[in-house]
RNA sequence: GCCGCAGUAGCUUAGUUGGAUAGAGCGUACGACUGUUAAUCGUAAGGUCAUCGGUUCGAAUCCGCUCUGCGGCGCCA
């Protein structure tokens, strides 16, 4: 029979009515004297106080408990009492002790650099820090399945391994593939449009490569994309679906990591405020408008908002906020021309930004799809690339062609947003960057 | 690709006109302590000052190369 046990979460939630409890967990703190010794236990679910002295314990378990090292594995039993001395305000009487696996002296103390704790990135993900980190992004994929799920989209995997580029050829990650040059997939979307003129709908969460010579706190050369595609929509339509996408998901949070957000010093209010507020959208026209009229920030018309911009830009929102209709020119080869900008002075694109507050940038790009072929033709020749390279997805052209839509969101972007992390190392368990493979 | 910053015990660090045995806190070991909140007190071990080269009577300190990491720009999610 399987002798049971609990976890601190649950022993901290219930009525704690005296009977006799057993906690699996991991050491996270020590101290006391020769009498009387206090360890905090750490399971998955939380921390918990556990007092035990020599008398109860005995004199062998007692100085055994004393040996132990933080991040030992322990079973422990006793009683749970309340007691105002205690974090958390309850604590766990011990009469039982079990070491399971002593720890050697744990590397990471009191004192951390960041560098350091990157560096022991396997044992730092036992803290309080990243294990709710970790679960709020566990929270934060489900929605995205259970959102889109919902609402009859159909999740479809990518390749990840793919012949072409998609967005310029620069930032790709060449594979040796039985001798043959490919690269890792830097997005869906090619084979998302294929997809898309038989499930119509679809979605995916899956992993991303840029080989982008980025060194900032925004930027991970692997991350996740959680992506959408749909037939028939326009980009105004996708862009209320990212819009409900992301509320739905901060509304799924707010609900299911309370004690997370707590641990991560979140305040839950604005949070959840942001589920009341309007999340504008504005031309990038309007934009520069912005930028000159309040900020005396100048930008040339076609050039792209730099992250400066972007950062000043959103001083003025406190909300996501939407820029759509940016200069055609600099755009990707897929993204169609709007022929209905009366305020902008140039051809734009019908594509949009989703820039999230307070500096953390842009979370969502999306754009309505090019389904006429020679304009397609004509802009991977603008671009520099072969048409031949594209056959089969100037084919999606050929074959009854429908207007359809669709956007990424980075899922790490949103996270760091959320959870209000200063680097978005920390929002994914082993970050690789462009100077960091290991561990 | 451009610009900037950093590297001294296991960890965090002090250390400037260049000067003799490079200080401390945490952690660890041993000891004391019956209510601690990353306890406190005592003792001890622990350092080729990232590497290589140069300047100098003398370099952790000044100069140069290299290595490693971090950040900003650009680009992007």
């Amino acid at each position: 029979m399987v002798r049971e046990w609990k976890q601190v979460a649950d022993v901290l939630r219930e009525d704690c009515d005296g009977s006799q409890v057993e906690l699996r967990g991991w050491i996270y703190r020590t101290r006391g004297s020769n009498k009387m010794l206090f360890i905090v236990l750490r399971d998955s679910s939380g921390i918990i106080q556990c007092v035990g002295s020599r008398n109860d314990l005995g004199d062998g378990p007692f100085d055994l408990a004393r040996s132990l090292m933080v991040e030992s594995s322990i079973i422990v039993r006793g009683k749970i009492s309340p007691d105002s001395r205690a974090p958390g305000g309850f604590e766990l009487q011990m009469n039982a002790l079990e070491a399971v696996s002593p720890a050697e002296p744990f590397p990471i103390t009191k004192d951390q650099s960041e560098e350091y704790l990157r560096d022991m990135r396997h044992l730092w993900l036992r803290s309080r820090k990243l294990t709710a980190i970790m679960r709020v992004r566990s929270t934060l994929t489900g929605a995205i399945h259970d959102f889109f799920r919902g609402k009859g989209f159909h999740e479809f995997t990518p390749p990840i391994f793919t012949p072409n580029s998609c967005e310029g050829g620069s930032t790709l990650f060449e594979v040796n593939y039985y001798d043959r040059k490919i690269y890792l997939t830097q997005s869906w979307q090619l084979y998302a449009e294929a997809a898309v003129f038989a499930l119509e709908k679809i979605y995916d969460v899956s992993p991303t490569f840029r080989a982008e010579r980025s060194k900032t706190s925004r930027h991970l050369s692997e991350f996740w994309m959680a992506e959408m595609e749909s037939a028939w929509m326009t980009y105004m339509d996708v862009i209320e679906i990212a819009q409900e996408e992301i509320k739905f998901i901060i509304g799924r949070i707010l609900e299911r990591n309370r004690a997370d957000l707590e641990v991560l010093d979140v305040d839950r209010e604005m949070l959840g405020s942001y589920l009341q507020k309007e999340w504008k959208v504005i031309t990038y026209t309007e934009a520069l408008k912005i930028l000159k009229e309040r900020a005396g920030m100048e930008v040339e018309w076609g050039k792209d908002l730099r992250t400066i911009e972007e950062d000043k830009l959103m001083e003025f929102f406190d909300a996501p906020l939407t820029v759509i209709q940016y200069p055609k020119e600099t755009m990707a080869f897929y993204k169609p021309m709007e022929g209905d900008a009366p305020d902008a002075p140039g051809p734009v694109a019908k594509c949009f930004d989703m820039l999230a507050p307070s500096g953390y940038g842009e979370i969502v790009g999306g754009s309505e799809r090019e389904t006429d072929l020679d304009a397609l033709m004509d802009s991977l020749r603008k671009e520099g690339e072969d048409p031949k390279d594209y056959e089969w997805y100037l084919d999606l052209r050929r074959y009854g062609s429908v207007p359809h839509s669709g956007y990424g969101l980075g899922v790490e972007r949103l996270l760091s947003w959320i959870c209000g992390l200063d680097n978005i190392k920390d929002a994914i368990p082993f970050p690789r960057t462009m100077k960091r493979i290991s561990p």
